[in-house]
DNA sequence: AATGATTTTTAGTTAAGGCTAAAAATGAGT
DNA sequence: ACTCATTTTTAGCCTTAACTAAAAATCATT
């Protein structure tokens, strides 16, 4: 059973590896934790003791098989608890984060398997983040969904467009898309419902698109899914 | 802000004041806890300096207005979750303590208010226990409950008989039970519904009631409110 | 390959909150 | 009022998880 700040900190690797890197480094890991590398030096030492990290000196760590198992179902436990902030009590989505960080720590099965099951199951927070299920692995997408509501975080292949005029096509061959194309939403900013996306195949760049696009595109899971997360 | 270890001993104490007694040794309140009398009597220390509570060396511990404040809003907090965990969730009432125990710790009056709401201000928790109110304090009871429904903890006053057969009153009059009798709730067995009822006015003394005793008695609270809890 | 900058680890403190064992204060019975 | 049992406090130690400062390893650049 991990303390709290094990919790804190095996998450915090979790979300950094979700975001694209393989090893984590000691100082972007203390970055996100909020503490000194000191600190998470020591703390990197008592994680991998219990087996949930494997950390090799000075070249980063990785989530074991029992570690992501823990960091998913701490994030589930987040997730659902940020869902029925926002579709019981009423919070707005902005509002939320806090709280779930606390309630994310209560750690019975029980608990929280009644709570998923209170909410109706969902697939995706208030966010659009991915809900991990019972078995500490995102729940599959519904086939084909529209890029504008597809969860962040998770590999996707673009397998439509909406919209077959040609201008909206050739604007797609200038942004680089075409079908078969994999890609990440990395952010979604609500101030217009724009994202930002990462290209698999284009050298991880990064680039933002317009609502308007992402409004248009059919997107489903990538069939040869990434390490992490695994659908 | 409290911690979560000094969160539980202001509670505990403010449970066995609650109890009857007023002054609250070192040695029950390390029992409460779970704790030895040496760890608690440095904790009262750090209580003490906080202005949380008064404490006379060897003479036992008492709540401060703020301290009794904290500890009211620890209890509201428990009692929102466990109907929230009864009612919604679909728990058993025995099964939401230790769970309750860990969401009370979560202190956010938004959050709390916004449960309380949602609950439908409910004035009982799933064990009949009374739910403190936003401003610290319990709400009242409606006047006239069946002793059989009333919380625990509170002084109640008897106010009628529902059944007014010369059987039923001479039994009263045998336990010693007349109008205006003054008599507090300690436990609710959930075997029977029977309840142990302590009386205020015949030296503190404890007694066994039937549940067929407990339905015919109408009860009130005590207008002339003892300390704690004030309703 | 060497040097300088950066990253990471180690060493040594601190603060909470627990523990045991010993000392001190209280109180009950003669 | 004195003694003995009980209660309470003090003293000293442990663990967790933070911190700063210093040492060590890696990396980047020439």
């Amino acid at each position: 059973m991990p303390t709290v700040s094990a919790e804190n900190y095996l998450k915090a690797i979790l979300h950094i590896q979700e975001e694209g890197q393989e090893k984590v480094s000691t100082t972007d890991l203390a970055d996100r934790v909020s503490a000194t590398p000191a600190s998470t030096s020591a703390m990197l030492k008592k994680l991998g003791a219990k087996g949930w990290v494997v950390h090799e000196r000075y070249h980063g760590v990785q989530l074991t098989d029992s570690g992501q198992r823990i960091a998913m179902d701490i994030v589930r436990r987040h997730r659902l608890w940020e869902s029925f902030l926002v579709d019981h009590l009423g919070f707005d989505w902005d509002q939320v984060h806090d709280i779930a960080e606390e309630l994310e720590h209560i750690n019975s099965v029980e608990l929280t398997n009644r709570l998923d099951a209170f909410l109706g199951f969902p697939k995706l927070d208030p966010h659009g983040d991915a809900i991990p299920g019972p078995n500490g692995r995102f729940r599959s997408v519904a086939a084909r969904t529209l890029l504008s509501e597809a969860p962040r975080h998770l590999e996707l292949i673009v397998v439509g467009v909406v919209d077959g005029r040609d201008a909206f096509l050739r604007h797609l061959g200038v942004l680089g898309i075409s079908l078969g194309t994999r890609l990440t939403v990395i952010r979604r900013h609500a101030f217009d419902g724009s994202l930002e996306v990462r290209f698999a195949d284009s050298g991880e760049d990064v680039q933002m698109l317009s609502p308007s696009v992402c409004e248009r595109l059919w997107v489903d899971q990538d069939a040869e899914a990434p390490s992490i997360p695994f659908p």
